[in-house]
DNA sequence: TAAACGTGGTG
DNA sequence: TCACCAAGTTT
């Protein structure tokens, strides 16, 4: 047994000190609960593997209210584990657009791939061996293998160690991966290997109803009994997580570009944020402040240029975009020019519309939105852009910032 | 190990 | 307005 192992079969006897009676008798009150009150979820109807590997990497960081009707739509347009494993990309995003995370959707056709091909069709059956599938890790293979196929494993998401830390009082720091071992070595105790996907799902659903973050109704829990910080008034306390670092600001102007051919997009380079999805074209202001430095080598930039990026007052501190609206049009102007390679001018306007502001987990955008139409169509060349009929923007694969700033322009989104 | 990766809800 | 949270995985 390795160092590792044995810290963490040590702790995990250190927090779990239920006799073997306990432990049934826990076992007998969490499933006849959810025999009774379990919830009735979409994805609850039958135990096809290829149902509850999509709900579950839907459900990733995601609420379930928010899944339902993107679960629908999915499987509504992609029935079978072969369609989605040959859906263009394009069509994939689209039914993705809006749900987030969008290198979910990406591995998750990975992952189809993976069992048309390698696997022949035919499913592994244990979570040791789902998680060789794209985008399949400890908590979705566990989650799969017990609910789909019956394999006694625990499938540890934010649900468990919330429940399992306030009924345990486990003050190990959740964030810290040796930590789901030590969860996951205690799970692997409780479960009930003649129900292990129900005893899972149970926990959810206990998590999501009684034992929630915020307003926890503990006292009305079918659990309550054996809950050690709900009798000692600590709930709150668990469980124990390491703070996230504040959203770094970012300031950028955004172009909508109107021709007679419609709205120019770009799409989104293949890595990184919003990876392949379609946007307006953005300029990030510091880049503009270098390009206009390169341009201008002779001049010192002190902070009266109109164009120098606003000092960094961190998150949550909105600052002003440039001030002399001339300025700011030319040099944005000439930065597209650089871009685009069009040998016509961009004829910008600033509409003064509100600064559209969007929050992503570790950044927030605020975006400047300014407006050029222009009379004839413009060459593409070597912009990975695409023009947009105003109709096709509500079914095209575009992330909620871009929606966000069709709401501004009063455009259909 | 820590950072990247979306969005919507809540107090 | 803002911090925190929600059926996490990848690099």
């Amino acid at each position: 047994m390795s160092k590792t192992q044995a810290t963490v079969a040590s702790l995990a006897d250190h927090y779990l000190t239920w006799s073997p009676e306990k432990i049934a008798a826990f076992r007998q009150t969490l499933l006849s609960w959810y025999d009774a009150e379990g919830r009735d979820l979409p994805w609850r109807q039958d135990q096809e593997p290829y149902h509850i590997l999509l709900s579950e990497i839907m459900l990733q960081q995601t609420q379930v209210q928010t899944v339902i009707p993107y679960y629908q739509r999915f499987l509504a347009a992609l029935p079978t584990i072969q369609d989605l494993a040959t859906v263009p990309e394009e069509q994939l995003l689209q039914l993705w657009s809006g749900l987030g995370y969008y290198s979910r959707a990406r591995n998750l056709q990975k992952a189809a791939q993976q069992l048309v091909h390698d696997y022949a069709g035919v499913w592994p059956r244990t979570a040791a061996e789902l998680v060789d599938l794209a985008g399949v890790g400890p908590y979705t293979a566990g989650a799969i293998a017990s609910i789909a196929f019956g394999e006694a494993v625990p499938a540890v998401d934010g649900n468990a160690f919330r429940v399992f830390a306030r009924l345990l009082e486990i003050d190990l720091d959740i964030t810290k991966p040796q930590t789901r071992l030590v969860f996951s070595a205690i799970i692997a105790r409780l479960i009930d290997p003649a129900r292990p996907g129900d005893f899972n799902q149970a926990i959810m659903d206990i998590g999501t109803r009684y034992m929630t973050a915020k307003n926890p109704d503990e006292t009305q829990s079918p659990l309550r009994r054996f809950d050690a910080s709900a009798a000692a008034g600590t709930s709150l306390q668990y469980p124990v997580r390491q703070k996230k670092a504040r959203p770094v600001v970012q300031h950028y102007f955004a172009l909508a570009i109107h021709s007679p051919a419609g709205w120019l997009l770009l799409q989104r380079p293949t890595t990184g944020m919003l990876a392949r999805l379609w946007l307006f074209p953005l300029l990030d202001q510091d880049e503009l402040l270098t390009a206009s430095q390169a341009d201008q080598p002779d001049k010192t930039l002190t902070t009266a240029n109109p164009l120098a990026a606003p000092a960094k007052n961190g998150a949550g501190q909105p600052t002003e975009p440039p001030s002399d609206p001339a300025v700011l049009l030319a040099a944005v102007t000439t930065a597209w020019q650089a871009l685009s390679g069009w040998p016509t001018p961009l004829p910008l306007r600033d509409p003064h519309l509100p600064l559209v502001k969007h929050t992503f987990t570790h950044r927030q955008w605020q975006l400047h939105l300014l407006t050029a139409e222009l009379p004839q169509v413009p060459d593409l060349a070597n912009l990975p852009g695409r023009w947009f009929a105003a109709a096709d923007f509500p079914a095209a694969a575009l992330p909620t910032v871009q929606r966000k700033m069709l709401q501004a322009l009063d455009l259909p989104n």
